[in-house]
DNA sequence: ATGATGACTAACG
DNA sequence: GCGTTAGCCATCA
């Protein structure tokens, strides 16, 4: 029953909504890998299609782009986000704590 | 096999 | 908040 964890990465990721934003951390949290934040960037930047992957709305604790350097150009990342109204000064997210979604709070753990 | 690397983060001072 | 340190673990060289 155990999916292979880079698809749970995938498929929560999927689920965040457009003009929301979560990070690394909060979604290994809850996929019960608290401890492995990094491995969720490293399954993001394996994505076969990530285009087809809201995966731009993944950010580090701090709301930093520290996922700019796997998009084709680094500054799609930051386009993909003022499109969906965000502010983006310095590589980061304003008013990230604003816009968090916090994976935990928001999905069930037995659909993941 | 082995050691380094990295879309990370929590703890401490 | 900042700098440092230490865990983390699949992937890469």
């Amino acid at each position: 029953m155990t999916k292979d964890f880079y698809q749970r990465v995938y498929r929560v990721v999927q689920a965040i909504p457009r003009s929301r934003v979560t990070s690394y951390g909060a979604i290994a949290r809850f996929l019960g890998a608290g401890r492995s934040a990094r491995l969720v960037g490293t399954a993001l930047k394996q994505s076969p299609d990530l285009l087809s992957l809201p995966a731009h709305r993944v950010l580090n604790r701090s709301g930093q782009l520290t996922g700019r350097h796997a998009f084709h150009p680094p500054e799609l990342m930051e386009e993909l986000l003022r499109d969906e109204g965000f502010t983006i000064r310095d590589s980061q997210v304003e008013e990230f704590q604003t816009y968090f979604w916090d994976p935990s709070q928001n999905l069930i753990p037995e659909n993941y």
